[in-house]
DNA sequence: AGAAAAAAAGAGTTTTAACTCCAAATAATT
DNA sequence: AATTATTTGGAGTTAAAACTCTTTTTTTCT
């Protein structure tokens, strides 16, 4: 869907998705205590192993998941899943931007965060935009993991 | 703002927003008869002119843009500015996924346009993003056009 | 007809996101 | 203490988006 190449929705990065749909995994198979190895993660989501583990890597320092080496090691949420809403991921992984940034690209919209003095799209698109946010800042991954019925519903396009 | 490298908010792809601002450009600078060439076009908004040209052509093709070869030749619009919206050029560029995409790519959403037996974050967002699809569908570029008041409001950041 | 000015087309290069590989560190088990 | 299973860290490679360069085609003007 891109004319000079390949490019399907990019609003979150690929690299976000997968910590996201990582992180709820756990949620859904671990009671809070039990760690989850990479090497399970990356086969029953099929994700690359490899990269999958880098995202880990800054999850856990950034507080949203426990990381133990060794036997018996893997990760764990370091909160309650109820603690952990998608925006957290969002903005540790991709940052804000994709909720802030003008749609457009103009000079007039950037360090505007009185939201004054807007280009005419953005003066239309920040409340949508705003409430995109809300969106993600209210999905926890408590409830989300609630809500997932089975392994398949995990996986990948 | 990115983990691994650099990163801005990629909801519209900077192909796209030049292909808008080029646009918006024709539309405030051509009564609808002039033709404007790329050199000019890319001077004024500083963006990559052969690059540029690229984009003209396509939109182009998709009937957005006139354009017409050879001395006193370059682009016009294809249509009256009020009858382009910036979902048309979106669509054309970067495709409609990123308004029904799954946002974390989990499997159950996808090819599945009557929003049923979505993921449950899909459950809760689809409605914002059907709000930002329409937001993009009413934003003509004559309405744009017309709210704009210097060219340095079309710059790049 | 010839020259000049523009877009069109094709084939590149560069940069960044996505992904891999390997060695080192750490922790548990025997 | 040795072995094994894991994460961590660093340095890569690959693929796709962004961007460039050069040649060809079309059109206008003299």
């Amino acid at each position: 869907m891109y004319i000079f190449g390949v490019l399907n929705g990019n609003m979150i990065s690929n690299t976000c998705k997968y910590g996201i749909r990582a992180i709820l995994y756990i949620a859904v198979n671990s009671d809070g205590e039990k760690k989850i190895g990479i090497k399970k993660i990356s086969e029953d989501l099929n994700l690359p192993g490899p990269f999958l583990g880098k995202i880990m890597q800054t999850l856990a320092k950034n507080k949203i998941l426990n990381s133990v080496k060794g036997p018996h090691g893997g990760f764990s949420l370091a909160k309650a899943p109820e603690k952990i809403s998608l925006y957290d991921i969002v903005k540790i992984i991709d940052g804000d931007d994709v909720f802030h940034e003008c749609l457009i690209g103009v000079k007039i919209c950037e360090n505007n965060p009185e939201y004054t003095n807007l280009c005419p799209f953005m003066e239309k698109s920040h409340k949508v935009r705003e409430m995109l946010e809300k969106t993600f800042k209210e999905q926890t991954i408590g409830e989300f993991a609630k809500g997932i019925n089975s392994l398949d519903e995990f996986l990948q396009i």
